[in-house]
DNA sequence: TTAATTAGTTAGTTAAGACTAACTTAATAT
DNA sequence: ATATTAAGTTAGTCTTAACTAACTAATTAA
């Protein structure tokens, strides 16, 4: 089953979530991502069945190990696509909101290559 | 009305194909994009509906100046990207591949940002 | 001249991923 | 105790964009 950028996107923010929050509700996640509840109740529970996320009785929501890989390199490529883009001349805005549409469609072996680039133009 | 991906992919295909043929129909975009007929037929009915081709009675299919613009910028954003990945060390197919997907992410803000580094990277 | 191929269209299907409306259930406040 | 609010679910709708099946129309070949 290919992995789609939806689920990037939500777990994604599910990680974001989880370090500025003890526990993330779909709500949460509704919020953050202005969608509705209907919408991230449908996703959450496709991130369960494909074993991304957990979901206690409680209703908390808690990354896998597999979920947690995926989120962590969404989330890294958004961090240092966003700070490439900034150090491009690009508006704070403006990058952040290319970053996370860009994130979803590099490659591993594309994304290694920009992050030795990348690692060369920090210093 | 907000301009779709798969429209800038198509308009940048008959493109691609005029530059290497007298006419464009619509079955040498379903080839070439491995689509089928029916798929590129509704596709190309909606770019004629939008205003960025014509489709003759023959059914030769020509970019209008909208069309045109759309198509040159969104083949600039492929060349230019693939180019630069390559330049990183990224494989030519993967480059291109993932060239394609990005080229559609990237705001015109960010665009002139990264051609202006490319212009500096290629000296 | 009839048969076969080619190009294009129409109708209906599927899938992802958003939406609203309306429901349940649980917690909170009066 | 009852009413309200909050969280989550279910059902059904919409759009985009692909698909197959089946059709028309025009060209080409036997």
């Amino acid at each position: 089953m290919k992995r789609l950028e939806s689920q990037e996107d939500y777990l994604e923010k599910i990680l974001q979530i989880s370090q500025i929050k003890e526990t993330v509700h779909a709500i949460d996640i509704a919020r953050e991502m202005s969608f509705s509840k209907p919408s991230v109740s449908v996703a959450m529970n496709k991130l369960k069945e494909a074993g991304y996320i957990n979901i206690n009785s409680k209703g908390e929501i808690s990354l896998t190990e597999s979920g947690l890989a995926i989120a962590e390199k969404t989330l890294e490529k958004h961090v240092i696509l966003t700070r490439m883009l900034i150090y491009l001349g690009v508006d704070e805005k403006t990058a952040k909101e290319d970053a996370c549409k860009m994130e979803h469609d590099i490659s591993d072996k594309t994304w290694e290559a920009i992050k030795k680039h990348a690692k060369f133009v920090e210093k």
